[in-house]
DNA sequence: GATTCGGTATGGTCTGACCATACTGTGGTC
DNA sequence: GACCACAGTATGGTCAGACCATACCGAATC
């Protein structure tokens, strides 16, 4: 505090007015997924600023998976609303991961806590479990660790998606993306993989028959076996 | 399937590379939070490519909450290595609602079992609650529902934190920061917060005391009152 | 009717310039 | 010697203008 009422000036940046104009934009025109935003040179001309700053605010808007941009000509073409955070999020971990803001063991603690909660969830809902029972299938005839880590991953995920929740899905999805190499790495280190066969499918029975408690106890058994080192229940 | 084993070429931008480049680096020379990168027009003529294609690739890290550019000259001037992915996830959700993307129901259940979580983890580990302390004290001394709402989030975040992961105290921010101005039409909506105190006193008494089922119960039942029409227990 | 081919609007990239900022070093002043 | 004023300089931020590859559109042609 100096004691004057002045506070520093925040710095705008050029294409952080641009970013204000588009979600400004965005939310007055109700504008939705499929809806296409005006050409970068328009909407540069249209705000009077150079097409570079235009530029750098669509590199954010894909960034985080709000736009996605097709060159060429036609209906397709231009910046084009869409709403896929999953590819944004995997991204944000990754980069944390690598700079050592995030440890592993504080990703598998949150897809725990996630797919604890998802598994109740759809168990109480009784949801659909036919994606389940695919992964399942597809692991069964997987050939390597990767291809088994796959459809691991697939399982992992529509338990996820099966919540409900399309939030906790992306969240469920970044995670396990983010941790893939680290998982292969597991499933080699284990070798034999018929104790989390037999894990998923004690996970499918709790959903099928509908019993929460069971589920995320099923789904905290299973970490428990695929993680060892970083897991203790 | 084409049955030619051709597959579409996955077109690469330039500053894509740019970008796979830098982590690279990140990732090889074991850079963290705080190193320096080059500065733009020093890596655009190493990697042989324009300013733009860097300067579109920085806009992309510090979307992601990786970097941060100073201008200027010495030490502190140009891109550095942080680890903040806080706003970037805020920005994302905040988008996405926007775009009805996502709705705020899935925002509150995921903040619900969240808190449910890092409650139970913090009771668990007899976390410190001087923050919580804090934020409580700030509660009561709020003029305004936006004050209110400002301290509340404090102590929701406190609790987050006590659970010493901090990927899912980064999620539980975001979340919050884009509910804020819902929370603030909630409280204003409800007018008397001596409910939302009593709950806050004793999510704090059951972290204080050690009693992980409690503090779990206590978080469930404090977002039943506060998000009445949303949240069913 | 089908095909071909030029026109055109789109994003992607590059070059080169200029600006504001903020440190660095130099030289003068007390 | 300590201090201060000022020119130098490296930084990101912005702009203008050009060219390219792409992909659709539509008219001319067969």
């Amino acid at each position: 505090m100096d004691g004057t009422g002045w506070r520093p000036v925040k710095r705008t940046r050029t294409f952080e007015d641009v970013l204000a104009q588009i979600e400004r934009r965005i939310a007055e025109d109700g504008l939705t997924a499929g809806d296409r935003l005006p050409a970068e040179r328009q909407l540069a001309e249209q705000l009077g600023v150079s097409r570079s700053s235009v530029r750098e605010a669509m590199r954010v808007l894909e960034t985080l998976g709000v736009v996605s941009s097709q060159v060429g000509r036609g209906p397709d073409a231009g910046a084009v609303l869409t709403s896929r955070p999953d590819s944004a999020l995997s991204d944000l971990l990754r980069l944390h991961l690598g700079l050592a803001g995030l440890e592993m063991r504080e990703v598998i603690d949150t897809r725990h806590m996630i797919e604890q909660w998802a598994a109740a969830r759809a168990a109480a809902a009784r949801a659909d479990i036919s994606g389940l029972a695919a992964a399942l299938a597809g692991m069964d005839a997987a050939g390597s660790a990767e291809e088994f880590v796959e459809h691991d991953t697939a399982f992992h995920c529509a338990l996820a998606d099966a919540s409900g929740n399309r939030l906790a899905a992306a969240i469920m999805r970044s995670l396990r993306d983010s941790m893939r190499r680290y998982s292969v790495e597991a499933v080699q280190r284990l070798g034999d993989t018929s104790v989390l066969r037999a894990d998923h499918v004690r996970i499918l029975e709790a959903v099928r028959t509908g019993d929460p408690d069971e589920a995320a106890r099923a789904v905290s058994e299973h970490l428990a076996h695929a993680y060892p080192s970083l897991f203790a229940v």
